[in-house]
DNA sequence: GTCTATATTTCGATAGAC
DNA sequence: GTCTATCGAAATATAGAC
């Protein structure tokens, strides 16, 4: 009876049923279809992905996952929050940086920790960006629009910056860019590079890019 | 009875009804749809996009499409042909090149040629970006896997190169995703930019992207 | 919590008139 | 080339037994 909110009912808001201690419990119902889903989001898309086929992996029925999500939407929807969880924290501490200067000299740092994320947490950043028209459509949901709204606006408050010169702004974006290309995109181009390394040589990348030159002048 | 290949009959092939002379003709109602399938697949995306949507938006209706389109996917697939016609050329220049070092050495003039394409043909990209799901259905069709297990294997070969080191070759790709970074995906962040301006800073930054330093030893 | 139905809707595709 | 009408095949979601 300890921390068993996961089985009190049906999708009731935050559940995440781990167990007090560390130890590893074995996976939750709710969360073994997150998971599969994710992996059928990335194969197949969205769309494409029906109930029938989450419920085929998992080994039971359709209606089965109605006992644990009201909607099909709302799978994903979770999963969104997954990734969003990933990168608010770091993405706040940098707001909250008032000069625009010192918001482009931490963010060196941002991306190397997005670096991180994004190897550790492929699969989740993939179904992101295989699934943007999916995504969109969450915005008339009001706990993702409240949640998405705000990460976007950190962003633009970041890259809005109005003292940082646009040339370094432009960088910063294309810092962002760059590390979406070998790391998750391009994974069949670097066949048999460790992804360690591989995270390694994009970082020397990202320093190299974002370190401007002086206008020609 | 000119050029009038596109109008001798429905879904055949290759079509391309522009005048002999660059007289720009009133568009096809087959490229209408086209064009019009392309908003709506970047808006709402391929699958939530129906027929009805497409042709309420052009004025007529759902079984007037198949006049011109034996299935939905062939919509698709034009369009993702659309943009494979863009970059086939330059990259197949650069994949005849023998020695790895002499492609290491033109990708930059690929990635400019690159950014042109990117800021001309924005809302392409786009649908491409957004679609990723859905065109990799496409792969069941002949004419799409043909063309495109070609394309990619000309990257591959490019990126692959044996005589490029790693490091260079992690940066060729790095370029790439720097690019869709500020130039599409991050339209939204840099308004009242003009876009060619945009473009020059991009290009400055994929520049000192793909200056390798030496190596710390 | 999971099952077997079944209701409901939407969409791609076809038939045939004009 | 475009229309109306309709078929048939999914898929989401619900009802209710176990």
């Amino acid at each position: 009876m300890a921390n068993q909110r996961a089985t009190a009912g049906p999708h009731r808001g935050v559940y995440k049923a781990e167990s007090p201690d560390g130890v590893t419990a074995p996976a939750s119902t709710r969360e073994r279809i997150l998971d599969i889903a994710m992996e059928l989001f990335v194969e197949q898309g969205y769309d494409k992905t029906s109930l029938r086929d989450i419920a085929e992996r998992l080994g039971t029925t359709k209606a089965a996952l109605y006992y644990h999500f009201e909607r099909k939407q709302d799978i994903l929807l979770e999963l969104h929050l997954r990734l969003h969880a990933l990168g608010r924290e770091a993405l706040e501490e940098l707001a909250r940086l008032e000069s625009g200067q010192d918001r482009a000299d931490a963010w060196p740092a941002l991306v190397d920790h997005f670096i991180d994320e994004v190897v550790e947490n492929r699969q989740l950043v993939l179904m992101h960006q295989r699934n943007h028209n999916a995504l969109a459509e969450l915005g008339n949901n009001e706990r993702h629009r409240a949640e998405n709204d705000d990460i976007e606006q950190l962003f633009r408050r970041v890259l809005n910056s109005p003292a940082i010169p646009l040339e370094q702004r432009v960088r910063m974006a294309c810092s962002l860019g760059a590390v979406i290309g070998p790391l998750v995109a391009g994974d069949e181009f670097f066949p048999g590079v460790p992804r360690p390394e591989l995270a390694e040589l994009v970082r020397g990348a990202v320093r190299d890019l974002l370190r401007t030159r002086k206008p020609r002048s």
